[in-house]
RNA sequence: GGGCCGCUAGCUCAUCGGGAAGAGCAGGGGACUUUUAAUCCCAAGGUGCCGGGAUCGAGACCCGGGCGGCCCA
């Protein structure tokens, strides 16, 4: 089989170029194209071939009287990847072809990809093995591509804005920046134990500190926890820090971010989710935490209510609450547990207890609430940023808080890193920090509700035998 | 982690009140000079996810395990 295919037309360009060519006209061009078999009907002398490559698909015609070894050309596998020169036609059926002169097998396929009609719908085989999915089921494409022009999306309005990509280390000693359980490994000539990061946050306000005052990251993070349709152990966020905002800033950057992205890779911000209007316009609503669960439970309850009478709302609700959770903690919990699944399109949820913020800045208006937002749409959390807390001093109180929790049992707390508390005595200018899960958007993006059909390969259990 | 559902030929799916498994497509052979999931003929194709159990007899019933999907935590 050759090294090489002097390919020079697409599938697509084709059927847009001889749009006009009438049934049963030959154009006298002759072309050459590549791809993988999808249907073959030979009827006697004659053969049909349906190709596909990147683009579309396009029919190959093949006659006993013109194309080179007819016999083998007829006898090719579905799957099997050619090239082939010759003249663009339409067939007397009016079906756009290439008439095949020569041909050539570029690669064979030795495993069927799916039922042509139904392709493959086990969700095992789908996940697994990918590279047969993406042929069987065009949709799966779709998805993945929407995925990769988001990522694009992002980072061109990033850039536009001033922002500089840059990348942090995912091997840390320890894993902060987050509250969730990290991946351990082992370096071997260093002796060493090291975590897989579950958020990039402290490295990248360390260059915020070093003079990057617009910094973003696009990047996989890792975090132990549990699959489901929308959690992937490892994943893809973007974090990005500016230095002289402050929350209210970033909320704006975020909402025509958002939107700006659905306009460049669907051209529209108004859309249907899962059979249900969704609008990326902005601007978002912006509605304080308290406000929100207030407005679900029906009376006014704030981070100064009494703690016990937060938890015994949230123990009617079915919510167990645990003994180290504080007031903070549990307007969190009823706000999660009473509003967050009604918020559809997008809004802002702001003014975050202090309590669950370990690395935002304290409210002006309020010591126990910090500056904080996260955006919620279809129910679930789509970003989140806050001002930074820029005080050293305050930020080991915070940490000291977080161990406290720890040692009360809490298994996701944040840990304390001396070297970012150095790197905040060396002074963090005012900044506002965003992040934003790239899947999650990707999947409102893409109209799908299950993460993995964002995700080339999702994270599965090994098949062991 | 809990609940529900699925796992039968390479792929998509059937079958039955428990009696020794069936189709389409793919793959093999043949016919066919304008097909479109082409059509037609022939042959082949299965540790019924794995392991136990009750039964004269299990892919079907019971128990355990595996992988996956959905819901809940």
């Amino acid at each position: 089989m050759p090294y090489s295919f002097a390919h020079n037309a697409y599938a697509a360009t084709l059927q847009t170029a001889y749009d006009h060519l009438a049934d049963g006209e030959e154009s006298g061009d002759s072309v050459n194209v590549a791809g993988r078999l999808m249907l073959l009907r030979r009827q006697g002398k004659l053969a049909f071939a349906t190709m596909r490559d990147s683009s579309g698909e396009i029919q190959l015609f093949a006659l006993a009287s013109v194309t080179n070894e007819f016999e083998e050309f007829a006898k090719l596998h579905l799957g099997d990847w050619v090239g082939v020169s010759g003249e663009v036609v339409r067939t007397k059926r009016g079906e756009l072809s290439v008439k095949v002169e020569t041909w050539v097998t570029l690669a064979t396929a030795q495993h069927n990809f799916g039922d042509k009609w139904a392709g493959i719908t086990d969700y095992d085989l789908r996940y697994r093995h990918r590279e047969a999915d993406l042929w069987a089921n065009p949709a799966t494409r779709t998805s993945l591509q929407r995925r990769s022009e988001v990522a694009r999306a992002v980072r061109e309005r990033c850039w536009a804005q001033g922002f500089v990509e840059v990348e942090t280390p995912i091997l840390n000693a320890i894993a902060s920046g987050s509250d969730a359980r990290p991946f351990a490994t082992h370096h071997n000539a260093l002796d060493s134990d090291f975590f897989l990061r579950i958020a990039p946050e402290l490295w990248l306000k360390r260059l915020v500190v070093g003079g990057f005052e617009r910094v973003f990251e696009i990047g996989r993070v890792f975090r132990n926890e549990g699959v489901s349709p929308r959690h992937n152990p490892e994943f893809t966020m973007l974090e990005i820090y500016c230095a002289y905002w402050n929350y209210e800033d970033m909320m704006t950057f975020t909402e025509e971010l958002t939107a700006g992205v659905a306009m460049d890779v669907l051209g529209t911000t108004e859309v249907e989710y899962q059979g249900r209007p969704f609008s990326f316009a902005a601007p978002w609503p912006r509605r304080t935490m308290a406000e929100l669960a207030s407005e679900a439970v029906g009376e006014e309850v704030s981070v100064h209510t009494p703690r016990e009478k937060l938890a015994s709302m949230l123990e009617e609700r079915g919510v167990d609450v645990h003994r180290a959770w504080g007031p903070g903690r549990c307007l969190a919990e009823l706000f999660e547990a009473t509003a967050e699944a009604a918020l559809w399109n997008p809004i802002f949820v702001t003014d975050f207890p202090v309590e669950i913020s370990p690395l935002a800045r304290r409210h002006q208006s309020d010591p126990d609430l910090v500056e904080r937002f996260e955006s919620y749409a279809v129910g679930r959390e789509l970003s989140n940023g806050f001002s930074e807390l820029i005080d050293p001093v305050d930020q080991r109180l915070r940490f000291e808080d977080q161990a406290r929790l720890a040692a009360e049992g809490e298994p996701e707390t944040m840990h304390i890193d001396e070297d970012y508390i150095k790197a905040l005595e060396w002074g963090l200018p005012p900044t506002a920090g965003l992040g934003l899960g790239i899947d999650r958007l990707a999947m409102l993006i893409a109209d799908e509700s299950n993460i993995r059909e964002v995700i080339a390969f999702p994270t599965l259990k090994p098949l062991t035998d």
